[in-house]
DNA sequence: TTATTTGTATCAAGGATAGTTACAAATATG
DNA sequence: CATATTTGTAACTATCCTTGATACAAATAA
């Protein structure tokens, strides 16, 4: 288990509760069951986009979780934002040789050329929302 | 798990090699020096840039690798995919329930969107070039 | 023939991710 | 109030990836 497939099951989790819910709460066993892994797996990336404000949650025999806003007002950034730590690729593991003129100056342009191909990759997702992802798997019935 | 920065290395390695090397031969020892890491972690991405055609490599004591072509004749989506970083994002490590009609259609649905936003790296990294980083990192030094 | 360098196999170390168990806290129901 | 249920989270394990390191055969120049 190495990829961080949390954005993948994130996209899955909200599709459930944009689609199964109306306004009822989906357990996370329930959930875990559709996306195939435990219920804790589930559980850890609801708190996530919980604290991104997208769900709320209650304990109890009829708790459960539930959507905070509308499926078109969700994009897929924020969702990515909401459980993604990662960028495309990684800088230096250990810092370059400051010695070597290259070795000192790479990082900072290495860095800013992240940070714009992390803005790429956020502006193409924020082209896309949870119910544009619904309709795309609602065709797929067809 | 720890975060790939091969590409970040190739950057490097390459812009030492455009820079550095005339037609001279740069040593894997030399370049793991400026990387600062081990001259077989260098070895191992010149060997993936070798097989994408960017360098070629000599053994022997005038040994070591070159540039086959002109910094500005490379951009850095070629080099991204030669050292084939992976996607962007990781689709779900297990299957999702089939039975379920959102786990079992949902799959697909990630995966063209996994290959969109792949294609949105690939285009923006292809609007730079070797040299365009080598620019950059010289004027680093002002 | 000798020294040097690449290419690659192999192993160890470190870190991230997913999966699992366990349990306190919260909540609805009777 | 007592009970059953569910969340939130800590803790631990297993697995996999990446880097780092050692070793050595093959190639090459002197």
């Amino acid at each position: 288990m190495a990829a961080n497939s949390q954005f993948s099951m994130a996209v899955h989790i909200l599709t459930l509760l944009a689609t199964k819910a109306g306004n009822e709460n989906l357990k996370s066993e329930y959930i875990a069951v559709s996306v195939n892994t435990n219920a804790v797996v589930i559980r850890r990336i609801l708190s996530q986009l919980n604290q991104a404000g997208l769900v709320s949650s209650q304990t109890g025999s009829l708790g459960g979780t539930r959507l905070l806003r509308d499926a078109d007002e969700i994009s897929l950034c924020e969702i990515y934002k909401a459980v993604s730590c990662g960028e495309v690729f990684a800088l230096h593991a250990k810092s370059p040789n400051q010695d070597c003129p290259i070795g000192k100056n790479i990082e900072v342009v290495l860095c800013n050329l992240q940070k714009e191909i992390d803005k790429t990759v956020g502006d193409k997702l924020n082209q896309y929302t949870l119910a544009s992802i619904i309709k795309k798997v609602n065709l797929e019935y067809i």
